[in-house]
DNA sequence: TGTTCATTGCGTTATTATGACACAATGTAA
DNA sequence: TTACATTGTGTCATAATAACGCAATGAACA
């Protein structure tokens, strides 16, 4: 199938195999070079940026679209995963942007549950940057990663829906230990306190973080240091997925307090 | 209108006026003789009790369908509500329940837009429970009060709604001071402890709880004691809505946190 | 080959938060 | 008047944590 034909498909039959008036965005986090990073695909029809989203099938749970949406996207299977709000603005997406788009891909619809209302799921998701292999979608020109304080301009709501995403990444890291599934398995101390800080928008005390780290008997410190680095060698650790796990219930200590702070601040 | 040709309208031309797929279910939470409460509709047909729900019209915000529903349900306006999940479970609600309902309801009908498959979203309400005038809607026979120790068996995935609800508002109630939108414009020290007592499920010391609760700044105490009290009788509080606000936003020191405990338990 | 220096690892100290508890004050009921 | 359950206020010991010191490391450079 064209794509051309195919994108008419879409317009003319989706509802048959998707549900009406819903859809799944994730925003992807990745955490590299000491940056945290999302991951966009380029609407080239409008010359904006969008989340990675897609529909549920009709026999489908919200949480495998996404998944299935993620595996498109990244390649990886088991990523976590979080589901945390739902968009519902009325005009949040609009029939004349649909037909902008059907416009520059040369087809002609007149009507399509395309052009009614959507509401949208949001849901983030935390993987291991090293791991994905970003794959563009049949109509978009590319998928890249991006600088959360230097995005690009976004379509829709989008740009809400990724604030939304880092305030609920920021209050569950500041209390569970999540942010171990945005590193590789072997990782220093410094670049999860980097992660930390970037996330949190906080610079925090590089002993202090230490102990409070160590105190989650989440992670181990391992008999091997960074090869080829400027300055003094620093250990690798791994997390312990049993104790990671038990914290995921109970959870940790809060990084940003309320305690009043004399020297430390943003 | 009767309200047998009611239903079969709603039945039949609903997808007209509502979105198809997607339902709100709200939790109303209320606070009384010292017991967390939420408000159930009976519902005749299943000889079981249902959430108040309902659909998002075409042109509604989801926010405001939630609105619309506990307006209709407690007479109240301006009440606290969250949404804190979607429930996707394509099993969910079934074509079976509906045609059961539908039988008992003495309509028959072939196809219905309720009979396909439903995402609901959940909200959770905190009310002041002294205002609320329970309403019924026109296919329940009662609209109740029930303690939360001491539900009764709940159609559909109720029952698994409201577990997820409860545990949002643990957390949410922990960090953030919002139990007082369950209680009325005046109450006593005791009456706020055994609220957060109540929803947090474990038993706090009356000392520390005070100390806790002023430090945050939000309550002012009034210069009026509670009346017709056997033993000393508690001062009033109020809280300070300017305080209140602030303190959403930035949050309050945890009641439950994970330094260990010697004496108290649950 | 020795020096420099940013960075790491492993501490200590001071302060704040909080769990545990004592005791006097209050006001109804016996 | 007395008994007693409950409230209001305060103290103490300890855990949590913010702030900071210092030696060890190892690449870069003279």
């Amino acid at each position: 199938m064209t794509l051309e034909k195919e994108i008419k498909d879409h317009y003319l039959y989706g509802h048959k195999k998707f549900l009406r008036h819903i859809s799944v965005d994730c925003v992807i986090f990745g955490f590299h070079d000491n940056e945290l990073k999302v991951l966009l695909l380029h609407a080239a029809y409008a010359q904006k940026w969008a989340l990675p989203g897609g529909f549920i099938l009709k026999k489908e749970l919200m949480d495998e679209a996404a998944k299935r949406i993620l595996k498109q996207r990244t390649g990886l299977d088991k990523i976590y995963l979080q589901q945390f709000h739902a968009f519902s603005d009325p005009e949040r997406s609009t029939k004349k942007m649909n037909q902008q788009f059907l416009k520059n891909a040369g087809a002609k619809i007149e009507n399509s549950w395309m052009f009614e209302r959507f509401i949208t799921v949001g849901y983030y998701a935390l993987v291991d940057f090293t791991k994905v292999i970003p794959v563009a979608d049949n109509i978009s020109k590319s998928c890249e990663w991006f600088n959360i304080n230097k995005l690009p301009e976004m379509i829709l709501d989008h740009r809400n829906i990724f604030n939304e995403a880092l305030k609920n990444l920021r209050m569950q890291l500041n209390f569970y230990p999540v942010g171990f599934n945005l590193l590789a398995k072997k990782f220093t101390m410094p670049e999860l306190q980097k992660l930390y800080e970037t996330i949190l928008h906080k610079k925090l005390d590089r002993r202090n973080f230490q102990r409070k780290i160590m105190a989650t008997g989440i992670v181990k410190r391992l008999n091997e240091t960074k090869k080829n680095v400027a300055h003094k060698a620093p250990y690798y650790y791994t997390f312990d997925i049993r104790q990671y796990t038990q914290a995921l219930k109970t959870g940790v200590a809060a990084f940003v307090g309320r305690r009043p702070i004399k020297k430390n601040g943003l």
